[in-house]
RNA sequence: GCGCUUGUAGCUCAGCUGGAUAGAGCAUCGGCCUUCUAAGCCGAGGGUCACAGGUUCGACUCCUGUCAAGCGCACCA
């Protein structure tokens, strides 16, 4: 039995138990046959209650009509005895507190031991197939902090979903095709001419960053003149900007028009193309270096190129969902709970990008995922009912669909507010950060918090070396413990591996007890962990478990001269450093040998 | 105006889906290195859980209302 978990097995156990205890309360009649109560056990907060608690007690006195700690001790006394249990208490307003035999937390270190990595690991995702599709940010430009945080998030759910055994895919949707990616195209072309010496105003909605300067400057290294028309030309007829009293959509609009017609469809596609690729890798080398990594990187221009968008439509309106009003396509959304109706192909033709989210979403569903996540910057919030609708108006279980929302990081330097646009080209990348506060630290920071809480990243604080960043203080456990060993070595000792297991009994002391208790909750915080989607409950409980291996570090001597306390205490700090590293490495952050 | 999210220590945040005396980290103050790394440990102070009602044995948690903050309400993506 490869994934056994004692946890599990011991909440099994007192189950049983209180099963048994319910069925002589009725069979003496105190409790009503119909009434089936729910056992629900839990992990004591406070060790002076002991391991597991029930409320049982106080959820039946009312049916029974008498005081909570009055049945509770008649709940105890109906309970058979059991080798695992060494006391049964009442406490507080009528809990009953289990108190587990030592022996039999003791096994917790030779589970850890026989497990090893897959310590924690467990199969109740087995056989669902679930896609997580997180950041997916506009190939416009680099990612910027608060992609990273969607990065984190994304990476660490699905990583956690597949540790409990679903299977998983991450996928990154491209959005290849649109208005935004026609901007970027004319916002490198106009770059790419004032390289060549035509003397061109850049437009205020264009993309301004300096990466935009790059990829023209390789163009026009490359390539020459090729692109090169004379600014009269670019320029001519085209609407004033805004600064200059005209409408900045109107005039960049006019821009892509005349860059088409000037280029040709061939030679503009090719500079689409060119800054897509380059930006695109850029991409998916940030993500990789940040420990991101995907199965799929899904074309949104794919769903135009194979008729999806046509499909997908298609089944709406075999559905009776589409209308045409004032020359456009509209979904009869509002139908299906959003709150108005929308466009799905424009007056010109064009479809919309909701129109490609309805055919992506059929894709997936095609694709057999049980669960579809979505990891969206809180932002897209109001777009959720429409994508719901789709669901729904293609046929599909609407409860297959969960979205997550992941608010945006408020930058700060210091005191002050650091302003981010794209656009303006004034932000600061994921790379930036990654460099400055290392990828560990960034991980770590970002998925502290939960997701949908606002988070303010102090840029100087993270960035300053003082370390104040929690992710050292669990690393430090970590390599404590490999310090340790190394000493154990230069002391000229060995490791008996089953002389420390036969002595796991002489584990005695409050701050040894308390470790080990922590270490076998560690198997019931992933399963909740993932199943919740919130990893910061994972490094909540690293940084609890830190904290009770530093405490147990101070207090006693590992390397003691009493070779089976010796062997033993080394057996609990090897499953201490197991655990932290098998929680470590699922989050994607390094577990140092020495800091 | 409508909708979503949030409001917990001076600051940044947890709080196991209704349980026991509301917890960490930072900051402040006081202790601990001839002993396995002091990036550590121990202790102290600090709270009307935004506010007001309600539901019940029991509410930070659920319901209603009020206030405050952020975001969203396109034939943009």
């Amino acid at each position: 039995m490869l994934f056994f978990h004692p946890f599990k097995i011991m909440k099994q156990k007192l189950e049983t138990l209180l099963q048994h205890a319910i069925t002589c309360l009725k069979s003496e009649a105190i409790l009503d046959q119909e009434i089936a109560p729910q056992i629900i056990i839990e992990r004591t907060k406070d060790s002076r209650h002991g391991d597991f608690a029930t409320n049982l007690a106080l959820s039946l006195a009312k049916p029974v009509k008498t005081n909570p700690r009055q049945l509770a001790e008649k709940i105890i006394s109906l309970l058979p005895s059991d080798p695992a249990i060494a006391k049964v208490e009442i406490a507080g307003p009528g809990f009953i507190n289990f108190f587990i035999s030592p022996d039999s937390q003791f096994q917790i270190i030779e589970q850890i031991h026989t497990a090893g990595r897959n310590y924690g690991s467990s199969k109740i995702g087995a056989g669902e197939k679930v896609q997580v599709e997180f950041v997916s940010a506009n190939p416009t430009g680099p990612l910027h902090v608060g992609h990273g945080r969607g990065a984190a998030y994304g990476s660490a759910v699905a990583d956690l979903l597949q540790a409990v055994g679903f299977d998983v895919s991450k996928e990154y949707y491209v959005n290849d095709a649109g208005r935004q990616m026609d901007i970027l195209a004319v916002s490198i072309w106009l770059r790419y001419l004032e390289e060549c010496g035509e003397v061109v105003t850049f437009p205020c909605n264009g993309y301004r960053g300096e990466y935009i300067r790059d990829i023209a400057f390789n163009i026009h290294n490359n390539t020459g003149n090729e692109y090169r028309h004379p600014a009269e030309l670019v320029i001519e007829d085209i609407p004033a900007d805004e600064p200059h009293g005209g409408d900045k959509e109107l005039h960049i609009d006019a821009l892509i028009v005349r860059a088409k017609t000037l280029l040709g469809d061939s030679l503009y596609r090719d500079l689409f193309q060119a800054g897509l690729n380059v930006i695109l890798d850029d991409i998916k080398d940030d993500l990789e270096e940040f420990g991101v990594t995907y199965q799929e990187w899904f074309s949104e221009r794919s769903l135009m190129e194979d008729h999806s968008i046509k499909d997908a439509l298609q089944r709406l309106d075999d559905g009776g969902y589409l209308y045409k009003k004032e020359g456009a396509t509209w979904f009869a959304s509002s139908r299906l709970g959003d709150e108005k109706d929308r466009v799905v192909v424009r007056d010109n033709g064009q479809s919309t990008y909701f129109a490609s989210d309805i055919a992506y979403h059929m894709n997936k569903l095609d694709r057999g995922f049980d669960q579809i996540i979505n990891i969206w910057g809180a932002d897209h919030h109001g777009y959720i009912p429409r994508v719901r609708a789709a669901m729904l108006a293609l046929g599909a279980d609407e409860s297959k669909l969960k979205v997550l929302l992941v608010q945006f990081a408020i930058l700060y330097r210091g005191t002050e507010k650091v302003p981010m646009s794209t656009r303006s080209g004034e932000f600061v990348t994921l790379r930036q950060l990654r460099s400055e506060v290392g990828t560990d630290a960034a991980r770590f920071f970002y998925v502290m918090r939960k997701s949908e809480q606002h988070m303010d990243f102090d840029l100087k604080l993270a960035t300053s070396k003082t370390n104040e960043n929690p992710v050292f203080y669990v690393q430090y456990a970590h390599a404590r413990v490999c310090s340790v060993l190394r000493q154990l070595d230069e002391k000229g000792l060995n490791r008996n591996l089953n002389l420390g297991m036969k002595n796991l009994n002489k584990l005695n002391e409050s701050h040894e007890l308390a470790l080990i208790t922590i270490l076998s909750k560690y198997p019931e915080v992933l399963e909740k962990a993932a199943l919740q989607y919130e990893p910061h409950l994972l490094i909540n409980y690293l940084r609890e478990l830190a904290t009770s291996f530093h405490t147990y570090y101070n207090a006693h001597q590992f390397l003691v001269e009493n070779e089976a306390l010796r062997n033993a205490r080394l057996n609990l700090i090897c499953a201490t450093k197991q655990v932290l590293s098998n929680g470590l490495s699922l989050l994607n952050i390094n577990t140092p040998e020495s800091m």
